[in-house]
RNA sequence: GCGCGAUUAGCUCAGUGGUAGAGCAUUCCCUUGACGUGGGAAGGGCCAGGGGUUCGAAUCCCUUAUCGCGCACCA
């Protein structure tokens, strides 16, 4: 007998995976299940009313198509217990529609993660005492390029321990020649269209990683500083950032405050400062909060998101005080060079020597912005970069969300989708990194203007005539994750593409609904003027089994892969679905995954005993079992007929996403039922001659639905039981088997 | 400050109008030939507090508290 207890995952994983890659049916060109499997009959007709809509509608229209594009995952470590969960959901998802006859595309990839990855591999070069800001860029690239060809390679390895079925034939990475070019064309269409325009705006600088980053690269945190309050002639300013007064010359005030009445807007004053005496001019602005300090503010546009604002509406000037890594400049006077927070209890002694400090508070409680990398506070400076407008963009995403042609589950994503869509900004994508696609412009060194060039052909300023020379940054990575689905297919032309466009559903971690779902759907409508997906699933976080996020410095991080070297994947991927309902964040406790474990035992014992039973008492003739006459005793029967409920139930839940219970009540009905139950009586009616047969079949009529039903959550041990099942209509293997109904 | 989520058995969580559920943990029993990674049984919850709607509320509405996440900011 193949079926030796226990079972060992080991013995059966790579072996059964293999077989699935052998057989091509990750490939959704290769036709699984003929049309005649779902053709009506009459008999189906009437065992399927009652039954939805959606379940009769696959058998009419069984090659209907059904595309998940994978989240690439990011080539530049191993896989974590959030790729674990996401492998397990999406291969369900897909694994079920296979089986139900769907043409089923997932399509993996993985993502060259731009700055992610670059962060990571400047680490290691730390560690080795190097520099990025000592090599070349070219050299830089090429060492990253290495890194993480050689991650992508271990990554995909990872992912098949998983039991993913995707097509791997059609594996696509960021980096692929044609997704550099088709993004590469977006970014020119865009400026054509007017929807990427190059500014001179005020970004969020890190000073550590020396690059720019978007909003949702910047993380805030909680800080308690001292908040000063400094006699600015007649006014008393607050500041918590003294090093960055030295160029304010405009004070701002609420024109319907009453105590600044008699100042008016672009009122000039003298009035000594800390360098000496300089010209104030008085602003009226609604955005002064009447209500905080003294309601008067001096503003710093180069350094300050908010004064940039205030500048822009007045057409203020405005001056760089803090250079690139974080050191005063030349108009600091004495503190020029210094860092700011060396400078800072200088200037502020400097002011206080002058009688100009009033008071400091030092309980002043703020958030400030922080590299979400590094967490070194963010520096906003002015700087010449590529915005895409966002406005439009936004609110056609916005609309098609409000016409539901995006649904997402659990359903208060939406909500949050929408306020994101709502209150969107101008979206920097430049990045002074060289790890990433390189943004096809060229810029002018007199005028600053930038211009796109495909072709590279651009030599001279179609502004000024001056020199270009090409733009040195790559794009923001999730300028070209953006575009994923898109280029994933093949965008624009490909046979894919018209096949698989739009995608059925995106299934993605819950923290990206800003990040990234926001971006793909702009995208779609944009380039493909459909969206890219009809569903968005989003999980919940993986944290440990108290519930705590999962992080380094806690220890308390759970590696999914010796999870599956314990317990096997099976066990892993039930482990990680049951009782997961998606948006929440799920526990994942390495007791649970060894009851899980437990689980596949008996799946793999239950069928040790119906195969052992099948083949001592009948050898020659099991295999007809099921085609031959046999007489079912109304007990039996009412097992049969409760099967059959299930399988109704769980293939309605399957198609209602819910995975957890779905997984749930099968796992119930195969140990409490099938095992506790019918197995128990089932054996002495096999020793008897007389009720022999009816129960063989019975026995093998629920472990073949059991099996077919658990396949989607546990790939590897279902698929080799089913290969030693002696089924006449048996098919090449499970994971292409008709789903029951 | 705003938004979202959570609050149910010792722990981790399901359960969206009809007499409270699972897994793990606990206690007791079972050395039978699928499986001890097993089987049988048991204990354990005024479903966070308060109010409302309803014949009926863990479930719907309002409110308070606590925790988590996110967003925005006050210079």
């Amino acid at each position: 007998m193949k079926l030796d207890g226990p079972y060992d995952a080991k013995q059966v994983e790579d072996k059964i995976y293999k077989l699935w890659e052998d057989s091509g049916f990750f490939n959704p060109d290769k036709q699984a299940q003929t049309n005649a499997d779902f053709t009506q009959t009459d008999a189906d007709k009437k065992r399927n009313r009652g039954v939805s809509v959606s379940q009769r509608k696959v058998r009419v229209s069984p090659r209907q198509s059904f595309t998940i594009v994978m989240p690439p995952a990011n080539a530049n470590g191993n896989l974590h217990a959030g790729h674990a969960l996401v492998m397990t959901l999406e291969d369900i998802m897909t694994r079920y529609k296979r089986m139900q006859g769907f043409k089923t595309l997932w399509l993996p990839g993985l993502d060259h993660a731009g700055f992610e990855t670059q962060v990571v591999y400047e680490k290691k070069l730390e560690k080795e005492g190097r520099s990025r800001f000592n090599m070349q860029p070219q050299e830089l690239y090429n060492e990253i390029l290495e890194f993480t060809l050689e991650n992508k390679k271990n990554i995909e390895s990872q992912i098949k321990k998983m039991g993913a079925s995707c097509d791997w034939s059609r594996l696509k990475f960021t980096l692929d020649n044609d997704i550099v070019k088709e993004v590469q064309r977006t970014f020119k269409k865009m400026y054509d269209d007017g929807l990427i325009y190059r500014g001179q705006r005020i970004v969020n600088w890190c000073s550590k990683h020396q690059t720019s980053l978007s909003d949702v690269e910047t993380e805030s945190k909680e800080k308690k500083d001292a908040f000063y309050y400094f006699k600015y002639g007649p006014f008393t300013i607050g500041t918590a950032r003294p090093e960055t007064k030295f160029g304010d010359k405009y004070v701002v005030m609420h024109p319907d405050d009453k105590r600044y009445a008699n100042y008016k807007h672009g009122q000039t004053l003298p009035l000594e400062w800390i360098n000496g005496p300089i010209t104030a001019t008085i602003i009226k602005d609604k955005a002064i909060d009447m209500e905080f300090g003294t309601g008067v503010m001096t503003i710093t546009p180069w350094h300050s998101d908010v004064d940039f604002e205030i500048a822009e509406r007045h057409q203020l000037d405005s001056q760089q005080i803090i250079d690139m890594r974080g050191k005063l400049l030349p108009i600091a006077g004495e503190f020029a060079g210094m860092k700011i927070t060396e400078a800072r209890p200088k200037i502020v002694e400097k002011l206080k020597a002058k009688g100009l400090l009033e008071k400091i508070d030092e309980n002043y409680v703020h958030n400030v912005p922080v590299c979400y990398k590094c967490e070194t506070a963010i520096e906003p400076q002015i700087l010449p970069q590529w915005f895409v407008k966002m406005k439009d963009l936004a609110k056609k995403a916005a609309d098609a969300v409000k016409a539901k042609k995006i649904i997402f589950i659990p359903d208060n994503y939406r909500k949050i989708f929408l306020y994101w869509m709502e209150n969107s900004i101008d979206w920097n994508i430049s990045r002074q990194i060289v790890w990433g696609i390189p943004i096809p412009a060229k810029i002018c060194d007199t005028c600053n203007d930038g211009f796109p060039d495909l072709e590279n052909t651009l030599t001279t300023c179609p502004k000024c005539q001056s020199t270009l020379r090409g733009d040195p940054d790559t794009f923001d990575t999730w300028f070209s994750s953006g575009q994923w689905p898109l280029v994933a297919l093949g965008y624009p032309n490909s046979k894919d593409f018209k096949t698989f466009y739009p995608t059925t559903v995106m299934e993605s971690g819950s923290d990206l609904i800003f990040k990234w779902i926001p971006r793909m759907v702009i995208f779609g409508l944009y380039l493909a003027k459909k969206v890219p997906f009809g569903t968005v699933y989003l999980h919940g976080l993986v944290n440990d089994a108290k519930g705590q996020k999962m992080s380094k410095s806690k220890g308390n991080v759970i590696n999914p892969l010796n999870i599956t070297e314990k317990y096997g994947t099976d066990a892993l991927r039930i482990g990680l679905v049951m009782g997961n309902t998606p948006g929440q964040s799920l526990a994942l406790d390495e007791n649970k995954i060894k009851g899980h474990r437990n689980f596949a035992n008996k799946i793999w014992n239950a069928s040790r005993f119906v195969l052992t039973n099948l083949a001592r008492i009948d050898a020659d003739n099991y295999a007809d079992l099921r085609g031959s006459k046999v007489v079912l005793s109304a007990h039996q029967k009412q097992h049969l007929k409760e099967l059959k409920a299930l399988v109704g139930e769980v293939t309605k839940l399957m198609d209602n996403y819910k995975f957890y219970i779905a997984g749930e009540k099968i796992y119930h009905y195969f140990w409490h039922t099938f095992c506790d139950k019918i197995i128990e009586e089932a054996k002495p009616l096999l020793a008897d001659s007389k009720t022999r047969q009816a129960t063989q079949y019975m026995l093998l009529e629920i472990l073949s639905t059991s099996l077919k039903l658990l396949h989607p959550f546990m790939p590897f041990i279902t698929e080799e039981i089913y290969q030693q099942l002696p089924l006449k209509d048996k098919k090449e293997c499970l994971m292409v088997a008709k789903w029951p109904n």
